[in-house]
Formats: C-alpha cells, sequence, structure tokens
DNA sequence: TATAAAATGAAATATTCATTTCAAAAACAG
DNA sequence: CTGTTTTTGAAATGAATATTTCATTTTATA
C-alpha cells in the first residue's frame, strides 16, 4: 500500500496546487500525469468522473483514486469537491457582464485584467476584420520563396524573431534582417526575385523599414506587410499587407493580437510549402 | 403524466434561462420553485447531486427529475451537463458553433478562427489562474534591480525582446542574455544580489535556462521565471514563478496569452519604478 | 542476479446516485 | 359535492460511480 500523507490534504485549489508542485519530482510516473493532467485541466478534473478523466489522463481508475489518497483526501470524491469548489463564484455569464460594468465604472482595474480585455477584443477584431484570403495569398507568395526575410524593429521587433523561430521549426528557410540603418537597406537590395520580405511596423513608424520595402518593391521582390493600420506608410496597392489593430489601455498597447496573426501567417505557409516539397 | 416539450431542450445555459423565463408563470408550483432555485444558484445546480439540490431548493427529488424533463431534457444529468458546460472556460457560444462546424463541414476551420479562439481562451484562463499578487511581487521585485537581465531562448525569445523593448521605453535598465549555452552562464554569474534575472522557458524545456536560472539562486540574485507549467523544472519554491498555459491548436502553441503577462509585468514594474525614483 | 518493495491494472464490490413507479394529496371542472 | 385530472412525495428500482482487492509487473536494493 503507497504510504498516504498523514496531514490534512489541502483544502483550496491554490494550496493543492502547491502541493502538486513540492512533490510532483517524488511521485510515480502514473501519479505524475495525473498531477500534471490536473493541473492542465483543473475543469475537466471538477466537473467529469472517473471513468472519463482517467481515460482523458491516459491512467487507470485505480491510479485517480491512489493520486487523491496519496494527497491525502479520503478519495477521488474528496479531492474533487476542491477542485469544485475552485470553479464556484465566478460563475462564467456573470464575470462577463462584471467585466463590462466595472470597466465603466471603476477606473481603478486590476492593470491584469484591463490588458487581457484590451488583448482578447483585439484578437476578435482581428477575425472579424482580415480576410482570410489575404492571409491565404501571402502565405502562397511566401511559400514559393526560396528564402524569407523578415523585418520589424522596436515594438515590431518580437513579432520578427516570432515568425522567424516558427519559419526555422517548420523547415523553412528564413532571416531577420536587423541592425544599424544603412546596413539594413544593404541586405535588403542583395534579395532576389525569388524570395520574399515580410515587414513590420507600427505607428509610430520606423522610416527604415518603409525604405526597406521600397527597395525591394523596385527589385520586384514579393512583399508581405503587417501593420497597424492601412494608413501605415509601407502598405501599398502594389503589396499584401496585413492590417492588425491593437487595443489601447492608457496609450499602451499589446502585441497579442499580432502574436496570433503572425501565427496564422507561418502556419499557413508551413502547409503550403510541405505541399510544394512534399518529402524533405 | 405531465407534459413534455416536444422540441429539442436547450443547450446552452443562456438559451435554457431565457426557456425558463418564457415558461414560468405556466409552470406548477414547485417546478417554479426548482426554476427560481436553479436561475439563482446555477452553480450548485451544475456540481451538487440531485438530494443536495433538491433540499436547497425545498422540493423532493422527483420534482428535479420532473422540471428537467418537461423542458425536454432526458432526465436530470442532461440538464445538469448544460450547466456544467456553462462554468467551464470555453466560451459558449464559440463551443456551439464549432461542434455543429465539426460535425457537419468535416472540421475543415479557418487557421485564423482556431489560432485566434485559442488565444482568447488562453487569455481568459490568464486572467483567472494567475494571481494578481504574484505580478506585484514580481514587479516589486524588478523595480528594485538596478538593471533586468532577461533570458529565454527558441519559442520565449519574442518575449524576451519583448519585455526588454517594454522596459527601455519606461526607462528602465534592461539586458537581454543570449548567446552560446557557456557565454550565458559566465554571463549570468557576473549578475549581482541588487540587480535581477527573468527567465522564460516553455516545454520542452531548455536546460540552459534552468542553469542561469540555478546560478542566480545560489548568488542570491532575485530571479522572476515565466514557465507554462509548474511542473517546469525552473519553477522551485524560493523564486517567483508565472504561469501562462497556452491553449494548443494541432499541437501548435501560441504566445498571445505570454505576451499579455509579459506586458503586465512591464507596466507594473514601470508603475513601481517611477514613483522609486521621482525625478528623472 | 536475486530479493524485496513499490507501482500498476483488471476485476469485484459497495456505495451513491438518478430514475421510475405508485399511491396519496391537491386542484379543477361539471 | 363528485369524479377526474394534475401534481406531488416516498419508496423501489436500476444504473453509474467510486472504492477496494488482489494478482502481476516494474523498479529499486543488496
Amino acid at each position: 500500500m503507497p504510504k498516504t500523507e498523514q496531514t490534512q490534504p489541502p483544502r483550496t485549489y491554490s494550496e493543492l496546487k502547491t502541493w502538486i508542485q513540492e512533490h510532483y519530482d517524488s511521485l510515480p510516473k502514473r501519479l505524475q500525469s495525473v498531477a500534471a493532467f490536473a493541473l492542465d485541466n483543473p475543469d475537466v478534473v471538477a466537473l467529469k468522473t472517473i471513468a472519463i478523466i482517467s481515460e482523458q489522463a491516459e491512467v487507470t481508475d485505480s491510479t485517480l483514486v491512489r493520486f487523491a489518497k496519496s494527497i491525502g483526501y479520503d478519495g477521488f470524491t474528496d479531492m474533487q469537491s476542491v477542485f469544485q469548489e475552485s470553479m464556484r463564484y465566478i460563475p462564467q455569464p456573470y464575470a462577463q457582464r462584471l467585466n463590462r460594468l466595472e470597466t465603466d465604472s471603476q477606473s481603478e482595474q486590476s492593470a491584469l485584467h484591463k490588458f487581457s480585455q484590451a488583448a482578447s477584443n483585439s484578437i476578435h477584431k482581428l477575425e472579424q476584420q482580415i480576410d482570410e484570403k489575404d492571409i491565404l495569398k501571402a502565405s502562397e507568395l511566401l511559400s514559393k520563396a526560396r528564402t524569407i526575410y523578415i523585418a520589424g524593429a522596436g515594438r515590431a521587433f518580437p513579432v520578427t524573431t516570432y515568425l522567424h523561430y516558427n519559419f526555422l521549426k517548420m523547415g523553412i528557410q528564413a532571416v531577420i534582417i536587423d541592425g544599424i540603418s544603412d546596413t539594413m537597406t544593404e541586405k535588403a537590395k542583395l534579395i532576389r526575385k525569388d524570395e520574399a520580405l515580410i515587414a513590420i511596423t507600427f505607428s509610430p513608424y520606423s522610416a527604415h523599414t518603409k525604405e526597406l520595402v521600397d527597395t525591394c518593391l523596385v527589385n520586384e521582390v514579393p512583399v508581405v506587410a503587417i501593420t497597424d493600420s492601412t494608413l501605415s506608410p509601407i502598405s501599398r496597392s502594389d503589396d499584401l499587407h496585413l492590417e492588425v489593430v491593437e487595443e489601447e489601455v492608457s496609450g499602451i498597447r499589446g502585441l497579442s493580437a499580432t502574436m496570433c496573426l503572425a501565427l496564422c501567417l507561418a502556419v499557413e505557409t508551413g502547409k503550403l510549402t510541405s505541399k510544394l516539397t512534399p518529402k524533405t
């Protein structure tokens, strides 16, 4: 029989979480599976039955009960109640309304709340406002490129590195264009017709990136632009531009929606590329 | 036998609510009790058993079952599942659409929709699961540092650059630690007690970052960790770790929620720093 | 490698739970 | 009132669930 904790088991979710973190390493393999699953899917543990949970966590029924007992609970039911309590008093439908009300009335709101709200809104707007076909066109263009160059400085730089990372992971040759303004333009001049450029700029616009785009367009290099407005200097009729507007909170803009768009672009490009080159 | 609705019962909480409001007046007395109780205590209906609910609503077991059937459900269990789903982190309207789309149109959903959905969900989870105090503690710690060092490679690198950008914009000295593994550890050894480190890692974990964290902790350098699980090797009891779980779409994870958290951390740190140094 | 200890899965058991049944009470119509 | 229908509650039934047991496998230890 496995040793069971003598002390009283955690009676709140956050205590339980702490317990799991502290004991995870010393837990048997299957119990670790349960631990990881529980932390990842607390709602499933709270609402479903042993049979369903154990199936999803890929363990047997007994293991779930053992897990609960090893923490010190009477059994699974006892532990489940802790997960359930953690969900209560935060009913989803009310939470939404509360959000709106509080946003209007109380100016002193937690930063996390304000920013996550803004991020969430921005993502929804993105989904509604962007034309799916534009993303597909862009990825088609990119999938044909031998090498994808990516440029975007300042606030756009994280997007640049994110795209770069994703392309590389998908086996697509990608290069970041950075450095001093002069050097960047020099680098851009060397990009060939069968390659492509992704340029990311937000207001306040960096003149460098605009220069880069122009250079490429002159050389007939395909350009995909990610901007926060069609009025952005780098959006022109002869390139493809994808527009993301990040909602601002007291003058500060996030990047959540932009990152989402970037991921989409990368994934779609990846799909097409793998079709073009069936065997790696 | 009581008349039962012939039409299909509501499959979302908000539909169910509407149904109850519309039929309330024509319901028998005890069923009215149940209706009122259910609208007032949806969480109890979602989580507890017939016995407990009927006791709290001051009706008998049978009445509860009858109530469910009179709406058109198979039985109480069927109705309860609607209440349960309303508590989960899956936003109601989309879950519905997804189900329908998946059933008839072969799960061929636009990538943009899937990713923005995942991003949005991740942000909501972040908001609910993270402890606001942890962010404040972390920013307090960071605001006291003369220089903030930031480390995070691979998928975490965009987060690193984002934090770096924001700190600099706020007039906070920040340095990115990158380069070859060996060099990184060397750099970390030079960080002093009155400085701080932010480490960002996601699974699959890079061993380098863990090494970095350990080095700093040994030297008593304050460490703030951003990870995607409390089981991450860099989360330890003696540092501050902030947890973000990005929902995955066919194995691919975004960064939207993480970026949101990063922004919060930077902004809170900025606030505190400006208080500490009133005049620049 | 041999032995003990721990972990695990499958099946049996016991419990809890939802559902149905049926008789009594209440409401209603003539 | 009287007979009929609807509503209701208590108990019986049947189904699902959690828990325990035990044989087997795995892991650790000497």
